[in-house]
DNA sequence: TAGATTGTTAATCGATTAACAATC
DNA sequence: TAGATTGTTAATCGATTAACAATC
């Protein structure tokens, strides 16, 4: 589920989620024009609260901001990329080749993101051996050797839903640390492994109820 | 954001967000087994809190469930989704016709969760007037009139970053009053107008973010 | 009847927001 | 100096969790 306990470094999830838009907006702003950029401008232009981006800042940047003039725009880009990982890039594979899987394999922005998915695999034989954007599509009885033997973290999943629960289980079993599930159902792992969950049917829930009460109210 | 202030029939937006993965497991169960299932059972099975449980079923719940007995599965089933909207189907198209759009295109599972999406629109010449599972692919001058005469009420935006908030603009010219939105920047729209992030970076922020921490655990 | 489960009311916990002193 | 912004401490708000009576 979106919500989880820890805290990382003094942030909490929530706050976590908010530092990718404020990295982007900071970037899009006229380097020239915004050498230094304050916590009020941001808030206005991401509509949150002033204080909320003042503590988030404060949490992320390393030196810290001048009363008056704010924070060194060049700087707090790299500490928000360095706070986000972009910098220490991890290892990844992806289970599942269908629509979505391609795109994810396809996408080229997730390696400044510090994620490079090294391959794919898929039980589907008429796809095993073919490439997309350059990344090779496995077998899943490949799976563990290569994981094991690439040391990688990162398992993606983008199965069928029926499915997900075997592929995680395989997944565990080659050593992976990390997962980012795509499948919309509750993933059983052990304690050490981490479920980062993408459910769409979710998201689509959220919107339609939304968008049901928004029309309601005309 | 995912956190947003309100309630729908007294359901926290966290709370919606959890009843996907409710009506997931209940379906997943043997029928002959589990003619009558309780929030206890629910709650072991994804890890969640009874009592979280038994709330968001309450609210749910048009009969509501019995002591020692619990929901009759086959009517929580039809009380979740139509909770969920998963009866009532909203029109979408979809702007941005990439790799992820094509996925978002051909993904059969959003008919049952509510959602249709009927055509898409891309400014790239190559692939306007071809098709992506038998929905076409339109050029962007046609968005507007097209949106009105089907009066569709959900616009789904797959394009770079860069031109988000363009093609938002066209969206709310062209009458769309909810935005699913998966370039990952923030959205300026009018108050009538719904946005519903899927911000891929920001959830790759989280898992990498917990996975560096973990790893350090050791 | 005994026990499991429901539904509700109260307590806890954490994130957001407000207030304010410090500082460039 | 005056004013905008920072960083911190306290107040508020809402979701989660705990406690408990009601009931099949």
């Amino acid at each position: 589920m979106r919500n989880q306990e820890k805290d990382y470094s003094g942030v909490s999830v929530q706050a976590l989620w908010r530092l990718p838009y404020y990295l982007n907006y900071i970037k899009s702003l006229d380097e020239a024009k915004y050498s230094c950029i304050s916590a009020p401008i941001i808030a206005k232009a991401l509509n949150l609260n002033e204080v909320q981006v003042r503590k988030d800042l404060a949490a992320v940047s390393n030196s810290g901001g001048k009363p008056k003039t704010g924070y060194v725009a060049k700087e707090l880009i790299s500490d928000l990329e360095e706070f986000l990982g972009y910098n220490s890039v991890d290892e990844a594979i992806l289970v599942g080749v269908g629509h979505l899987g391609k795109a994810l394999l396809s996408y080229q922005g997730f390696e400044n993101c510090g994620l490079n998915i090294l391959m794919g695999f898929d039980k589907d034989e008429a796809i095993i051996g073919t490439n997309v954007c350059g990344k090779q599509i496995l077998p899943l009885d490949k799976l563990k050797d290569l994981c094991w033997r690439m040391s990688v973290n990162v398992g993606i999943i983008t199965v069928p839903a029926k499915e997900a629960q075997m592929i995680c289980d395989m997944l565990v079993e080659a050593g992976i640390r990390a997962i980012w599930n795509f499948a919309p159902v509750h993933l059983h792992v052990p304690d050490y492994v981490l479920v980062q969950n993408e459910n769409l049917a979710a998201s689509l829930a959220v919107l339609s109820k939304n968008l049901t009460e928004s029309l309601k109210e005309k």
